[in-house]
DNA sequence: TAACTCATAACGTATCAGGTTACAATATTT
DNA sequence: AAATATTGTAACCTGATACGTTATGAGTTA
């Protein structure tokens, strides 16, 4: 169970590894090998870390894959539980 | 670190809450509040579990959205590790 | 046979990741 | 100060995917 608001994972990503190494987000994204905008993008909360990109932090970074799509699933599941009393659903027994 | 390769969380749904309670897909998706092509889709393996499916499937089986969702984390990451040599990433250090 | 169950195809809509290009606002450096 | 670098972001495009409806064919059960 979820017990407080997860940060963006783009925020953890800014402050624990682009900061700390005192690059520059033109030069993280090329040594991701994506576009300067799809890392701001996730850097401003814009964007989700998507599967591949997890595995891609985890090259550059030198981190767990996992580590970074559970900060993201976290996140999402914040979001949708906000929403989990406007579901129409039944509970399921057996027929 | 993921060490065997999951299964479809649909195959997992499946096996664990649908035929356990005996009851049919076409029940199971009007308890969950969607189509019973999107479940099927789901148990197939023709689509994923999303976050607010999760949040579903966790009121109609009584269980945890984090589990649900975290099977298809794991499962969506053992697919993007297959391509992890493919990626053009180079290892990130101080400026 | 008739009714139910299921998978799936075809179609449309919405969302989102990701790219390129361009622009404006800051920083930084010379 | 002037030039350069850095950054956020808007506009636009593509591709993937979740989800819905409707229809079809196959299997199963009453």
């Amino acid at each position: 169970m979820l017990m407080h608001n997860p940060p963006h994972p783009g925020e953890v990503l800014k402050e624990l590894c682009i900061e700390p190494l005192g690059i520059t987000v033109t030069d993280a994204a090329k040594g991701l090998g994506i576009s300067r905008k799809t890392l701001s993008s996730i850097l401003n909360g814009k964007a989700g870390i998507s599967p591949e990109m997890a595995v891609r932090l985890s090259i550059a970074f030198n981190t767990s894959s996992e580590s970074w799509l559970n900060q993201q699933s976290q996140y999402d599941l914040w979001e949708a539980e906000k929403h989990r009393n406007e579901l129409h659903v039944t509970q399921l027994s057996a027929a």
